[in-house]
DNA sequence: AGGCCCATGTAATTTGTTACATGATTCG
DNA sequence: CGAATCATGTAACAAATTACATGGGCCT
């Protein structure tokens, strides 16, 4: 199976609901971006894939061509199979933390700049992630929701979201504040590595 | 230039200290794969283009054909430009989160052996973090550091990974001991969503 | 002498993004 | 009737991984 890590995610996600492949690029724009960002140009291919496999089937065709496909036992059964058999690839591609390393060649007050810019961006997420998980309580309290299904397992996700941009935005803050104290030191020190440069 | 990101990331990381490019490979291997993982069928033709756009030169040669390259001024222009310019991508690509959004798949049991691989493997990472930390600490009683440079970035750097860690460990543990708890719901809300699968 | 790591490169393939292309339906 | 959004696809390009390929130098 070609992309193996996508063609099992588009499984799970129809597993959890019927739905077109429109409405899984919606849903990966919206809520799973954050973890795997995937647009239409690969999930229509994919599915093609998928069904052509006996993976997925067209449940429903409605208006303006649109395909609701749904999963069948086979795809269920692969879907499962490739959780308990494989373990995730844990490898993160993290920009900021990169361009961390090479912080140091700007001096203390762009230094701290780009903490601040860091800092205004997870602050918005976070607090975009506390909207959805009060709406989230909200609807639970209501409703009720049992410990399991896919509802279940997207709150554990969000709980992890909340925690990763709490403790981003804690260590932003102390980082730019130390930079900021040491401002001095951080300039001198530039400067000594600055100038071994092109000699 | 093509590449842009990594292109940049090599700028800064020779601005900081001239390197081959076995030398750039074993870096991104030992301490920035966690960052940004790079290997040398990449790492190669970049520093060629490098060369050929006079961002970095070649400051030595050694034995076995090694090419130690240096920044030139025009390269820490070029990289120092780019950090205040650009913002960084801050997509991430989370395969682990992912899964969890499938997780409802598996039994309760299975899941919560999934959080059980998950908690060992990252209480691991924590551990060399924890241990590459204390090797810091006492290189800087002895030697002092100053609050910038290369050095100092990498020590930010380090920890952000050890609350990284932690506090993925901390909310692990907590799904896993939930799921546990509520075995019973989670298989039952399991069992109702299975139940609507191929009909 | 043989094994291991140093050291550099290219080719083939896979994966992901951006741009191009088209048309239907709904809502105001 | 015009704009927005729904809906699906392909083509071209860029980025990243895996496999192939080669040889030098060090250590025992």
């Amino acid at each position: 199976m070609r992309n193996s890590v996508l063609s099992r995610a588009l499984l799970g996600l129809l597993a959890g609901e019927p739905m077109s492949g429109y409405g899984l690029a919606s849903l990966f724009k919206r809520t799973l971006a954050r973890a795997w960002p995937a647009r239409h140009p690969q999930i229509y291919p994919a599915l093609a894939e998928l069904e052509r496999a006996g993976l997925i089937r067209v449940s429903e065709q409605g208006p303006r061509r649109r395909k609701t496909y749904a999963v069948t036992r086979e795809g269920v059964a692969e879907a499962q199979e490739w959780l308990r058999a494989t373990s995730p690839d844990r490898t993160v591609r993290n920009e900021t933390i990169l361009r961390l390393f090479m912080l140091w060649l700007l001096d203390a007050k762009e230094a701290a700049a780009f903490f601040d810019d860091e800092i205004a961006e997870h602050r918005r997420r976070l607090e975009g992630f506390e909207q959805t998980h009060a709406e989230d309580e909200a609807q639970r309290r209501i409703h009720g929701r049992a410990a399991g299904g896919p509802a279940f397992c997207a709150a554990l996700a969000l709980e992890w979201a909340l925690r990763y941009e709490q403790e981003y935005v804690a260590w932003a803050t102390s980082a730019r504040d130390r930079i900021e104290r040491d401002a001095a030191k951080w300039n001198a020190a530039r400067g000594r590595r600055l100038a071994s440069v092109d000699r």
